[in-house]
RNA sequence: GCCGGCUUAGCACAGUGGUAGUGCAGCGGUUUUGUAAACCGAAGGUCGCGGGUUCAAAUCCUGCAGCCGGCACCA
């Protein structure tokens, strides 16, 4: 580097490009200068800069020698940009039109940003069409952003004076070391870290205002409630129909929307979280039941059934009475009166039963049932437990976050040493299972030691790894969330999204050193000594609800041939092909296919219509001709096709397709 | 639980002060049909629940519940 022909002589600076081209400037050169110094195109284009990795704005100085990329709308850093200065505009523009209210934050987020303000009176989506022509206007104007730094003082004073009290607070948390950062649009200014574009047009006019929501003032729900205003932001306005399109779309596979329409379940209000299943959502669940069954068994699994109501004194042993009452039913032990008119209960309860929110308490108590020895670890009991929570209200949506809820529980019993294996073996498992069900695109968290938490350092070290040493091996990608674990013990979640984006906990795995001590579990060592077993609480599916509503949203009702509810429809086109009908659904129902006869008086295109849009996958439509050959007109969801298959063969197909992968 | 919105026939929706309408489904009839909606007819609603304002309330006010979108919480 020393002898190079371009080091920097005296206030010279050597500007590397990403192509590996280099160019030298006066120190303190700009990246608006840089950017024109290259073509003017360019400069018009620019919207940002990146020194050295960093983004930056175009007006700063750049005082050494460093790589600089020009940063255009075009690039993956310009669509950040265009929504983080959006969030400004937005918030100049509904302090201008709502004058009293008060900025917070307003950060950008996938697709878009929002801004949580504070004002007396919330927004609704009626001010919107106000708050957007507002910003066009901001936009058109045309100001610079421009970048200035106060000293705190300066800061506080001035959001004090203006009465912006949460800006005021965050300024006031900042660490002391660091600037105080404002950036300037005309006469309206915010605080923010930046960077941002040059100047308010750049942002472009491709962003819609979305929706209004009430949003805990640094997310906690101890503080005030501030109104958020969430929006999309894009580089085109192609770009942003394109995005509503989608949105549109994703709406169409809404799992109560497509439960309701496939007849699979219905939600009420006298079970409000809870799921009435109809006769084909509950064949979907009892095939994925099975299958999930078949899987554990295979894995050493044993399948036990634990008790639905316990007594609060069980509740109170295994520290779910005190930490987690809250959220369970509680129903008083006593004798209910029948008189009419007169009080529900006789008399005062004396004592409380519970019905059960976790199936480890239970699983324990089966443990602990006779002497256990090394010898029957890795203990794994296998339960699918019914589960009730009193979530809060807001929480519940759909059958993906209800009330009542069966998961495909676990719980490994076993030694220190035997931790990694087991964690191994299921992440193994999960992943099959989720291949099998075409559920491959989730993503792990592995979650870490949370502050408030039981047991040594060393314990949650060796816990953590353990965890992380499973992933590693299977080379499953994860990634961290530090101190989101519980307090007894680290636990990975398999995560995967819904239609519209919103991501849903589904498998886990928890370490658990806690509750065995607790409730006083434990096993013959081959020392001949008791020992404390590790229990690690799991689950591949999760709520099994939940797994289903997913499932349905991923294959917009269009479940794979094994899980569907009606796997074939025998449809005749004439009375006269009934017979022959009814011969061809006899054959499939003999294969232990899901097979209806459809064989009303109605034109072939209405049965097939309808059939369609139940998503039936294989329709068999027969008339005179295929009675005549023994043959099927085969008709399969998603295409217009007809084929014409020999009857033996056709159900004989359609048997082996509808086998489960396991 | 918190903030906002919504709740009209089985379903999807219209109806902003004068006591309710459309389409589809369902029911009755006609039609026997060849791959995404045959035709005709008669029905169907204490407009989420309770209270209030008014001569009059689906419509305005209010309490509650549920749902939807977020937040917080979480499988």
């Amino acid at each position: 580097m020393s002898e190079s022909a371009c080091a920097p002589v005296a206030d010279r600076i050597v500007i590397t490009f990403p192509d590996g081209k280099t160019r030298d400037y006066t120190t303190g050169v700009t990246g608006a200068e840089i950017a024109d110094s290259i073509a003017k195109s360019l400069a018009k284009a620019a919207i940002a800069v990146k020194i050295d990795g960093v983004l930056s704005d175009l007006s700063l100085p750049i005082h050494h020698s460093a790589t600089v990329a020009i940063v255009k709308r075009e690039d993956p850093e310009g669509l950040e940009l265009i929504r983080h200065d959006a969030a400004h505009i937005m918030a100049e523009a509904v302090q201008k039109l709502f004058p009293g209210t008060q900025v917070t934050i307003g950060p950008t987020v996938e697709n878009g940003f929002y801004y949580d303000f504070f004002r007396n009176q919330p927004f609704t989506t009626e001010d919107f069409d106000a708050i957007e022509a507002e910003m066009r206007r901001i936009v058109e104007r045309g100001s610079d952003f421009v970048r200035e730094v106060w000293s705190r003082e300066k800061a506080i004073a001035y959001f004090k004076d203006k009465g912006e009290h949460f800006k005021v607070e965050l300024i006031q948390d900042l660490p002391g070391t660091e600037d105080i950062k404002i950036y300037r649009q005309g006469d309206w200014l915010d605080l923010c870290r930046g960077p941002h574009m040059a100047n308010t047009r750049q942002i472009g006019t491709a962003f819609k205002l979305m929706k209004v929501a009430g949003a805990y003032w640094r997310g906690d729900s101890n503080k005030q409630m501030l109104t958020r205003i969430y929006a999309t932001a894009w580089r085109t306005d192609d770009e942003l129909k394109a995005h509503l399109h989608q949105l549109e779309e994703a709406e169409k596979r809404d799992h109560r929307k497509i439960g309701k329409e496939m007849d699979l379940f219905h939600l009420q209000e006298e079970a409000h979280g809870s799921v009435f299943w109809h006769p084909k959502g509950w064949t979907i669940w009892v095939a994925l039941e099975s299958y999930m069954r078949r899987r554990l068994q295979n894995d050493g699994y044993k399948e036990v059934k634990t008790p639905q109501l316990m007594d609060s004194r069980f509740w109170e042993a295994s520290g779910h009475w005190g930490k987690y009452r809250e959220n369970m039913f509680v129903v008083p032990d006593v004798v209910p009166n029948t008189e009419e008119g007169g009080k529900v209960f006789k008399e005062d309860p004396k004592s409380f039963m519970a019905l059960k929110p976790m199936n480890c308490p239970a699983h324990v108590q089966i443990f602990k049932q006779g002497l256990k020895s090394y010898r029957d670890l890795p203990l794994r009991l296998a339960e699918f437990g019914c589960c009730h929570r009193n979530e809060a209200h807001g929480a519940l949506h759909g059958i993906m976050r209800v009330r009542q809820f069966t998961q495909d529980d676990a719980h490994i019993f076993c030694r220190e040493d035997q931790i990694q294996e087991e964690c191994i073996k299921f992440c193994e498992l999960t992943r099959a299972v989720y291949k099998d069900l075409g559920m491959d695109n989730f993503t792990v968290r592995l979650e870490t030691r949370p502050e408030k938490r039981i047991g040594s350092d060393e314990l949650w070290d060796k816990a953590e790894g353990g965890l992380k040493q499973a992933l590693e091996k299977l080379g499953m990608p994860y990634t961290i969330a530090e101190g989101d674990g519980a307090f007894y013990g680290p636990k990975l979640a398999f995560i995967i999204r819904d239609a519209i984006g919103r991501e849903w906990g589904c498998g886990t795995i928890q370490l658990d050193f806690n509750l065995p001590e607790r409730l006083d579990a434990n096993y013959i060592g081959e020392d001949g000594q008791r020992h404390r077993p590790v229990m690690l609480h799991r689950a591949v599916l999760g709520a099994i609800e939940r797994f289903i509503g997913i499932m349905l949203e991923n294959y917009a009702g269009k479940l794979p041939m094994w899980l569907m509810p009606v796997q074939c429809v025998v449809a005749s086109i004439t009375g006269d092909a009934d017979d022959y009908a009814r011969k061809v659904y006899g054959e499939l129902k003999k294969q232990g296919i899901r097979a209806e006869l459809d064989l009303r008086n109605e034109k072939i295109n209405l049965k097939v219509r309808e059939h369609s849009l139940q998503k039936v996958p294989a329709l068999f439509v027969v008339g005179a001709r295929e009675e005549a050959d023994q043959t099927i007109a085969i008709r399969r969801l998603g295409s217009d096709a007809q084929n014409i298959v020999k009857l033996i063969e056709a159900v004989e197909a359609l048997a082996n397709e509808a086998k489960p992968p396991y």
